[in-house]
DNA sequence: TCAGACCCTCACAG
DNA sequence: ACTGTGAGGGTCT
């Protein structure tokens, strides 16, 4: 075995970890420099990246770097993916466009009570309730000497016994009792998060969509995030925008049959595809269609 | 299938 | 600067 260090380096290839922590499906990157510094699990954790490799460094010695790897999926090529995405002019602008984008692999229940927080937010104010909420009820953990605290995310538990003004004070207003009375459930083990692992997609899809507050987006967002089922497709906003304008620009059709058209068009990797569509829209698309903004004002200095 | 309500915050006009 | 307005990774009724 290998010996306990605070530092790994991993060989990677085609990984844009900017991208991959900016692309809206985990809420706790932080970015500092060239660095970038978040909490997965029970460990606070500073990563750099280069054009082979990314680094990782924790506060304390680790053994086993499994966690790590299994969250960043770094044993998995991407070359496979990206060929089973259908070959139009739009999928491969995204996948050009976004080169090297990748899917994390998250803590279920982090990532479930995220997203039950994201309904109608920004991704940035989005951020902000979760940071608020981890400092609010999550155990600290291991920092580096002088480095300001950081937090897990809270448990299911310990929600469960938090009130729903408490939640309503970071900033969750009405997705306060939605995430408290799922907590409740999982706190309870009325619902095994940990079980859906074995299930088959829809099945653990309907087991998700008994959770107050929890819809079809938000399963397949952790479908697709935390589980890792590759089919799920989160059909958002910006998702049905791009399909309107990318795939049907000149038909009118209902909610229901684009997200029809999501489940047979996109493949068996259609979650990968997904994310290359949403963060493409996101970044590459406004830039092109929409007037550059007025000069922003000099608020520093 | 279809609105409207739901909390709250920020960007953007005026 | 200050206030008004609209919309933001949806879900529920």
């Amino acid at each position: 075995m290998r010996t306990s260090e605070r530092e790994v380096v991993f060989r990677v290839c085609d990984y844009d970890l900017a991208a991959t922590l900016t692309s809206g499906q985990a809420f706790r990157w932080y970015q500092h420099g060239d660095t970038w510094e978040g909490v997965i699990g029970s460990h606070w954790v500073r990563l750099r990246s280069s054009q082979d490799s990314i680094i990782a460094e924790t506060a304390r010695p680790v053994t086993n770097w499994e966690w790590l790897t299994h969250y960043f999926q770094i044993h998995l090529g991407l070359g496979d993916v990206l060929a089973s995405f259908p070959q139009d002019e739009s999928m491969n602008s995204a996948v050009m466009a976004c080169h090297g984008l990748r899917l994390l692999q998250q803590d279920p229940w982090e990532c479930l009570a995220s997203f039950i927080l994201s309904s109608t937010k920004q991704i940035v104010q989005i951020r902000q309730i979760v940071s608020l909420l981890c400092k609010g009820y999550g155990e600290p953990v291991a920092v580096p000497p002088g480095h300001p605290p950081a937090f897990a995310f809270p448990s299911p538990a310990r929600l469960a016994e938090t009130t729903e003004a408490e939640l309503r004070d970071c900033k969750m207003g009405f997705r306060a009792p939605y995430l408290l009375k799922t907590a409740r459930i999982i706190a309870t083990g009325q619902l095994d998060l940990d079980g859906l692992r074995q299930m088959s997609v829809e099945r653990a899809r309907a087991e998700l969509l008994q959770l107050p507050g929890v819809g079809r987006k938000i399963a397949d967002c952790v479908l697709l995030f935390a589980y890792g089922f590759q089919s799920a497709f989160p059909v958002d906003v910006w998702i049905m925008k791009a399909l309107r304008e990318l795939y049907f620009p000149r038909r009118r059709l209902s909610n229901l049959r684009l997200q029809r058209f999501t489940e047979t068009y996109f493949g068996p990797n259609a979650g990968y595809a997904q994310q290359y569509l949403f963060h493409y829209m996101r970044t590459q698309r406004p830039l092109m269609l929409s007037k550059p903004k007025a000069g922003r004002s000099h608020s520093a200095a």
